[in-house]
RNA sequence: GGAGAGAUGGCCGAGUGGUCGAAGGCGCACGCCUGGAAAGUGUGUAUACCUCACAAGGGUAUCGAGGGUUCGAAUCCCUCUCUCUCCGCCA
């Protein structure tokens, strides 16, 4: 969400900025506007309206003591006209704000400066390709054939127990997961961050917080009968962590990683996109997060998205780091940084990777400042990306290192699998 | 799930209707003291919004959240949330 003063102020960037985002914001930030002049207007009557009860109680209060009991009761019928014009005033105030702040949720983020327009994901910005596309023999198979010839996967067991979209792991399968999980969990630890094992389902203030509630609302599993979402990504409850907090600037940054199972409605997907593990409704996933100090934080971008190539290079994946146009990029992203690692069989790319920068945005929201040490109170800026998600990684190893007779496993997993073939 | 106790500022802790945004202590910041430090000592130390130059000054709100009683509530009443203790259940 962004600042109310910050519209107020620079309405016009605001709409100029969010153009990028192919987003006219035009109307909106007009409605903004007129209910924040609303607002202000009734609050300074109101405040006036409490100024003089506050004033009138005061001077009761002292005629009591002195015994001036007849003074004291003549002003007392002065106070009930004020009391309703207060209690009528507070519920138009209360309404305007609640009418404001559900009109700003509405504004997306602003782009950084440094996003490229464009419409779709044809027009983001290749940053960085690397490593070789292996020339799989004729008889390749996707991952969803390797994972049945190895025993790895069952599918249709999990379709079972739950639905599609929820697999099961199996034997060399399973230890693969585990082996992904503790692996990126020890690279994450090794670049400075705290691991955490957060809650998976949040109440709606934290679900609001990070921006799932109102506007991805269908996208998340809810609990009904205890009002509790399941989460979509760890980002949510670690992100919440610091909701309501003010914290002092030398205890950023703030770095935190976690493992979670992460859950997805996934509604309206459908087709060979979801195939296999390249789209399901549970999965696997580390993730980073940082809170930071404004002024750093598209150092802090960069260092994350490097963390993040840093860990696919191990793996022996081809990957390119793409950065994303206005039109791709999140509501809430000012940049955004996607990895996507070449799945050879399938022939295609896969994100698994997601790194933003938030600014504000999220901060605003949560209420989640810091102190600079000369005394002034500042929002601080959210960051998080995914390190990794399992899925479609499992899926590019898989397809990627495929031999004749089984699967290599990288150099790098082996201290974690235990086994450096799958045969 | 049943019974009881509680929730006050960064922390501890006073405060049962009146000028209380809140005593006192700790912590923190700055100053004095000191050769330097400790001790001592002085001052300051919540947040949001409005007014306004995001200054000073002023106003309003906030003592878990929401509602009520009252001229006036941290203090009384109601509802909810959370924490703790005991019992039950249980990985």
């Amino acid at each position: 969400m962004l600042e109310i003063s910050f519209v107020r102020n620079e309405a016009a960037q605001v709409v100029s900025r969010l153009k990028i985002k192919n987003f006219d914001a035009s109307m909106l930030v007009e409605q903004i506007i007129a209910v924040d002049v609303r607002r202000r207007n009734i609050q300074k009557s109101l405040d006036e309206t409490l100024a003089q009860s506050n004033q009138l109680a005061r001077e009761i209060g002292t005629l009591y003591k002195q015994g001036k009991q007849s003074e004291a009761d003549l002003l007392k019928t002065r106070t009930s006209e004020l009391k309703n014009l207060s209690k009528s005033l507070q519920d138009d105030m209360d309404a305007c704000s609640l009418e404001q702040e559900k009109l700003l949720v509405l504004l997306p983020n602003l782009p950084h400066e440094g996003v490229p327009a464009g419409k779709s994901s044809t027009d983001n910005e290749v940053m960085l390709s690397e490593g070789k596309i292996p020339q799989l023999s004729e008889n390749a198979l996707p991952h969803w054939e390797l994972a049945k010839k190895y025993d790895l996967i069952d599918f249709e067991c999990g379709s079972k127990i739950s639905g599609a979209g929820f697999p099961v792991y199996k034997g060399k399968g399973a230890r693969l997961q585990r082996a992904l999980i503790a692996f990126f969990l020890d690279e994450a630890v090794a670049a400075g961050y705290t691991e955490y094992q957060p809650p998976l389902l949040v109440n709606e203030a934290s679900a609001y917080a990070t921006g799932q509630l109102p506007d991805k609302d269908g996208q998340m599993y809810h609990a009904t009968v205890d009002n509790l979402y399941l989460i979509p990504t760890a980002e949510v409850p670690i992100t919440n962590i610091f909701r309501d907090m003010i914290l002092r600037s030398d205890e950023l940054p703030a770095k935190c990683t976690a493992y979670s199972a992460c859950f997805r409605r996934e509604a309206g997907s459908y087709g060979k996109d979801v195939r296999g593990l390249n789209r399901l409704h549970q999965f696997d996933k580390v993730e980073i997060v940082q809170v930071v100090q404004p002024h750093n934080s598209y150092i802090v971008l960069e260092e994350m998205a490097m963390h993040v190539t840093g860990l696919i290079r191990k793996l022996e994946l081809p990957f390119r780091m793409l950065k994303l146009c206005g039109g791709d990029m999140s509501f809430a992203s000012a940049l955004t940084y996607d990895m996507e690692v070449y799945s050879a069989a399938q022939e295609r790319w896969l994100e698994v990777s997601s790194v933003s920068n938030f600014a504000t945005f999220q901060s605003n929201r949560m209420k989640l400042r810091v102190r600079t040490p000369d005394g002034k109170l500042t929002l601080a800026h959210t960051l998080n990306g995914s390190a990794l998600a399992l899925p479609r990684i499992v899926a590019a190893l898989l397809e990627n290192h495929q031999e004749k007779d089984g699967i290599r496993i990288p150099k790098a997993l082996q201290p974690y699998t235990g086994f450096d073939f799958i045969g």
